[in-house]
DNA sequence: GCCAACGTTGGC
DNA sequence: GCCAACGTTGGC
């Protein structure tokens, strides 16, 4: 069983759009590095750090599961969507979607800001890389935050 | 809304 | 295959 952080827009879904469905298809991803991630390491019963960016409260909002493994992204299939890909095909897919389901929201985001001051999480992907939108997370890190929060 | 970091594209 | 131009991400 492996860690992750994956990022997301609360504007477009966040946290708390998790808890009410449950479940969703994690799609939209479109970059090679999270691609790669997504289709050769992500495995079902993996927890997922998520994380809001590009928001007010920008930081590590709760915990989510891992639900289905790598499949085909539809959305790159679909002209009408903006992740609408013309260079990918049903029988090469080019983009990868998993499932996750809610676990956990936390009783408050833990802000970067905090994160950047943790020496536990000094050496963390979203410390060192900023814009990678699907990263790993090692245990003892994942455990440092658990703790944070808790 | 600005801008730094970084990924992708395309001319050569 | 190099690298400049361009686009996107994402914190502030």
């Amino acid at each position: 069983m492996k860690y992750w952080l994956f990022k997301s827009e609360p504007d477009e879904f966040g946290i708390d759009d998790l808890a009410a469905c449950q479940r969703e298809r994690w799609d939209g991803i479109r970059n090679y590095q999270a691609r790669n991630l997504l289709r050769d390491e992500v495995a079902v019963g993996d927890q997922v750090l998520l994380y809001h960016s590009s928001c007010k409260n920008v930081g590590v909002a709760g915990i989510a599961e891992v639900v289905a493994g790598a499949y085909p992204d539809p959305l790159q299939f679909d002209p009408d969507s903006k992740y609408f890909d013309p260079k990918s095909s049903p029988d090469k897919p080019r983009w990868i979607s998993v499932d996750i389901a809610f676990v956990q929201k936390f009783a408050r985001v833990l802000p970067l800001q905090t994160i950047k001051t943790m020496p536990a999480l000094n050496e963390m992907v979203l410390v060192k890389q900023g814009r990678l939108s699907v990263q790993p997370v090692r245990a003892q890190e994942w455990q440092a935050i658990v703790a944070a929060v808790g």
